[in-house]
DNA sequence: TATTGTTATACTCTATAACTATA
DNA sequence: TATAGTTATAGAGTATAACAATA
């Protein structure tokens, strides 16, 4: 063994990532599964709970508590579909577009605290690198595999 | 947001490649924990739980189970050590040393897998990006921050 | 009868702190 | 008294399955 393949360094080098976000996040006081769910309804408003719990694989019950306290706060709002009232279409209030401005400049921030090291160029080449991985391994972008933990 | 920063993409592929990483090992009857402790007791052996732990950034009773149950199968083995008789000194035992082959060989057809949509020299370009970023963030060389759960 | 959302229960896992033994 | 290892306890978090409302 050489040192550590480039698998380890990729699981290394991203646990360290999400770590650092979550704490950075932390400081608009949400967590990064809030955040993921919050990036989801923006760009793709007015779906219901089953829908999204299938597009960040997880449980549709884990997305009960995780609604209840972005709806509390005023960042997400349940509206009822009028034509089939089990569903509820979840969209994002005025409040929680504005949070989103500054989710994008703290993941911005993060981006080049992360990538420090790289120049430009460098930042550029890792990232379609890892855009082909993440392809080629059917990942949907987008979407955290470890969205588990709060 | 043109798509998503080189720092959610790295965290998103290490995600993935821990979770595949994981299915993988289990095919051992392993957990990731007890790779990662596997190796470092394999690369320096004798030292003590405590030694461990902190090298591991994990509390030390965390590491009670875990080598309990790597000593029950008989891969590591607890020494007393002669001079201080509250420490244990660590090591593996030969069967021990000869599964380690086996991950070794685990390791190397996970990273194949995992980098599997890159050239020879895309390979090393992306390991030695990771590998200055992973310097840069200060990362212990082989030590998983989210070495968490089993 | 099937589906959406919710609640309840059981289970896993972790960490804090108390305990034992050696020093 | 201080440290290594262990055990016990309590807490957080998840998921499975039961439940209510609507279709």
């Amino acid at each position: 063994m050489n040192g550590f393949g480039s698998a380890f360094l990729v699981a290394q080098v991203g646990a360290h990532a999400a770590q650092r976000f979550t704490e950075r996040i932390g400081e608009l006081d949400l967590t990064p599964a809030q955040v993921g769910l919050l990036r989801l309804v923006a760009t793709r408003p007015g779906q219901s709970q089953q829908a999204l719990a299938k597009q960040l694989g997880t449980p549709a019950t884990r997305l009960v508590p995780l609604v209840d306290g972005l709806e509390k706060r005023g960042l997400i709002e349940r509206r009822r579909n009028a034509e089939d009232r089990r569903l509820y279409a979840l969209e994002l209030t005025a409040k929680g577009r504005e949070l989103m401005v500054g989710v994008a400049r703290t993941a911005q921030a993060h981006d080049r605290a992360i990538t420090a090291a790289l120049t430009d160029d460098e930042r550029a080449t890792l990232h379609e690198l890892l855009k082909r991985i993440a392809d080629e391994q059917g990942l949907t972008p987008g979407v955290h595999p470890g969205y588990a933990r709060p």
